[in-house]
DNA sequence: AAGCTGGGATCCGCTGATTCG
DNA sequence: CCGAATCAGCGGATCCCAGCT
C-alpha cells in the first residue's frame, strides 16, 4: 500500500495542456487574455475542470516586478481604532486586488526586544517581496526601523509621527481635541480636566496640544493632566480614583474607553455625569451613545484612514497621485455626557 | 537620461556571488545551514550588507511543498469576538513561523452575491498556495463553499457550524448560556428573558438552546425570545423599547454589546438593573466591568479560540496530532448587574 | 583515502518573445 | 495574419561531481 499521498502534487498549466491536447502555453493566454481558438478554449476548459487546477500566482510573482501583495503591521491591542484601520485596509485591498499580509502584535513598546520583533516581521514581509508595506505602531524607533526597509519597498505609516508628506496618513487628533475642548468651553465650563492617553505616543500628545491650544484660545488655565497607561477603560478607571472632584467640572478624555472607565469609577464614588461634572471623548466608538450617560465625542473615521492609507501606497508603487492626502478630518456627536455649567461665567471667580 | 527606475532590480543570490567572489550556490549554503568556509562566509556577509540583499521566499515556495502560509477569512465586522480570534491566529502565525494572509469583509450573509465574494477570497488564496485557511464566517452555505477546496488544503472551520471532528473549534456558547441562566435561577429568578442574537447562526442558537435547556433543568418556562438583528448594542436597544417590562425579572443577553444596549435603552425608560431587573451577558469584554451597572458575563477566550484553530491547520498540514482538539470552555464573572429577585419564590404564583 | 568546499546542471510553474504552419 | 508551439528566464534548492587538502 502507498503511503497515503497527503498532498499529491498539484495540477499544473502544463498538465491542462496535455489533457486538452495543446501546449501550456496556450492555456496561459487563455488566462492572460490572448487569442485562443474557441475549440481549444473549450477543451482546456474541460481539462481545467477535470482536474481541478487553479492558477498559480508564485511563479508571475518570482517572474515580475509586482507581487500584488502588500503588508500591515499593526502593534498593540487590536482595540476599535486599528480594528477599523484594518478592516479599511481589508476592504480596500479586496477593491484593488491586493493580497494582504497582516501581523499584529502586542508587545511593549518600550522593550528592546520589540525593535527585534518588528524586524523579524518586517523581513518576512520583504521575504515574500511585498510590494509595500502599511505600519501602525506607535513604536518610539519607528522611523529608524523603518528608514532601513524605504527606499527597498514604499512605506506609509499610521501612526502620527512627523513624516514627510504623502507618506502618512492619520486622524486629526488635534483638530478633535479642539472641538471637544470648544464645546466644554461654550457650555460654560472653566476648570476642564484632561486625560491624557499614553505619553509615548504623537495620538496621546496632539490630543494634549489640542487641549493647550483650546484652552489659551478661551483665555483658560489648563489643569494638570491625568496620564493613562492605555487607552483603555482600566485606565480611565484609575484616573478617576485619583481625581480630585474639587478642581474641575468638566472633563476631556484622550478616547472613549477611557471616558467609559472613568465615569464608571466616578459613578462609584457617587459622582455622575452630567450633574455633577461633563465629560467629552474621542473616537465615537458605535457604543458610546449607549454609555451611561450616552457620551459626548468627537468622532475619528479609522475606515477612512486604513483606506486611505492603502491607495496611498498604492500611488507609491503605481507611481500614480490619485489619492488625497493629508488628514482625516473629525466632527463632533453631542450627547447626554455634557451640559451647560450650573453657575455659569462665575465659575472661575470662586478660588 | 534614463526612466527614473523606480523598482530597480533587487539583488539575487548570483549578485552577491558575483560580488563576494563565490557562486550563488554557496551563498545558498549559507542560509540552508551547509558548510561554507569562514573566510567565504565573511566576504559573503560584507555582499549582503552591501548590495542590500534580502533572500526571497518565493523560488522556494514554487518549488518545494510548503509555503508556510496560511489565510484567514472573517466575515462580519472586527468586533471584540473577531478581533480575539485574529490576534490569537496573528500570535500563534508568528511563533509558528507562517505568514498570515488576512480577508475580512462584512457583507450581508443571505446576499446571494456573498457567495461570489467568498468564492473570489479563497481563490485568491488558493492562487497563492496557502498550506491552510480558517474560516470565521456565519455564512450559512459555508460549507458547499468549503467542500469545494476542502481535500486540496486543509480547512479548519471557527464558526459552531457542524464540521466532522478535528477540522473545527469554537466556544461554548451553550455552556455559556447554562452558566448565565444557571447564574439567575440560583438568585431565585423565575422569569427570565432572552435576547437572542442573529438568528442564523449557531453561535445564537446554541445560546438559546443553553437557554431552553436551563431553565427546563430548574423547571421553568421560558418567554418568547426577542430577537436582535446583530451582535451590537444597537440591537439590544431596539430589544429594550419593545420589551414588556412586566413579564420578565431578569434578562440573559445573548452577548455583552446586546446587553449594553438593552440596559441603555431601559434605563432611559426609568428601568434601571439591578433595582428593576437583573441582566447576564457573554463574552466579558473587558468594558464590561465598566458598564452601568457592571455587567455579570459569562467569558469566552477569544484569542484562545484563534491559537487552537491554527495549531489545529498546522496539525493537519504537518500531520502531526498534538492539539488538544474541542471547545473552549466559559466562565462566569458575576457583577454588580445582577441580583437576587426581591420576592423570592413567590414570584412564579403571581401571574 | 577520507573530508571539505565550490560549481554546474536541472527543476519549480508561468509568461514574454520568437518561431513555425 | 492568426493560432499554436518552442525557448528562455525569474531566484532560489538540490543532487552530483570536481577540486583541494
Amino acid at each position: 500500500m502507498d503511503k497515503q499521498t497527503p498532498a499529491r502534487r498539484r495540477p499544473s498549466m502544463a498538465d491542462v495542456g496535455r489533457l486538452a491536447h495543446v501546449s501550456a502555453q496556450t492555456v496561459s493566454r487563455l488566462y492572460t487574455g490572448g487569442t485562443v481558438s474557441s475549440d481549444s478554449r473549450r477543451r482546456i476548459e474541460a481539462a481545467v475542470k477535470e482536474l481541478g487546477y487553479r492558477p498559480n500566482k508564485l511563479p508571475r510573482s518570482l517572474r515580475g516586478a509586482r507581487t500584488e501583495t502588500i503588508g500591515f503591521l499593526a502593534m498593540g491591542p487590536l482595540n476599535y481604532g486599528n480594528a477599523g484601520i484594518l478592516t479599511g485596509i481589508s476592504r480596500t485591498a479586496r477593491l484593488e486586488d491586493q493580497t494582504l499580509i497582516t501581523t499584529q502584535f502586542d508587545l511593549d513598546v518600550d522593550d528592546p526586544a520589540t525593535r527585534e520583533e518588528i524586524w523579524r516581521a518586517l523581513d518576512s514581509f520583504m521575504a515574500i517581496r511585498v510590494d509595500g508595506i502599511i505600519v501602525a505602531t506607535p513604536y518610539a524607533g519607528l522611523e529608524t526601523v523603518i528608514e532601513h526597509i524605504d527606499g527597498a519597498v514604499p512605506v506609509v505609516s499610521l501612526s502620527e509621527r512627523d513624516r514627510r508628506e504623502g507618506h502618512s496618513v492619520h486622524a486629526d487628533s488635534y483638530g478633535a481635541a479642539r472641538l471637544a475642548v470648544h464645546h466644554l468651553v461654550e457650555l460654560g465650563h472653566r476648570r476642564i480636566l484632561h486625560l491624557a492617553g499614553p505619553g509615548n505616543r504623537n495620538e496621546a500628545s496632539n490630543r494634549v496640544k489640542g487641549y493647550y491650544d483650546g484652552l489659551a484660545a478661551a483665555g483658560l488655565d489648563p489643569l494638570p493632566l491625568l496620564h493613562c497607561q492605555e487607552w483603555d477603560a482600566d485606565s480611565g478607571a484609575a484616573c478617576a480614583a485619583v481625581a480630585d472632584t474639587s478642581t474641575f467640572s468638566a472633563v476631556f478624555a484622550a478616547n472613549d474607553e477611557i471616558a467609559l472607565g472613568f465615569m464608571s469609577e466616578m459613578s462609584r464614588r457617587g459622582v455622575v455625569a452630567p450633574r455633577d461634572y461633563s465629560i467629552v471623548g474621542v473616537d465615537d466608538m458605535p457604543e458610546a451613545r449607549y454609555f451611561s450617560p450616552p457620551l459626548t465625542s468627537a468622532e475619528l473615521d479609522f475606515e477612512k484612514m486604513g483606506e486611505r492609507a492603502l491607495h496611498l501606497l498604492l500611488d507609491q508603487i503605481r507611481g500614480t497621485t490619485t489619492t488625497p492626502r493629508g488628514v482625516v478630518t473629525s466632527s463632533l456627536s453631542v450627547r447626554a455626557s455634557t451640559a451647560p455649567h450650573p453657575n455659569g461665567q462665575r465659575e472661575d471667580r470662586q478660588q
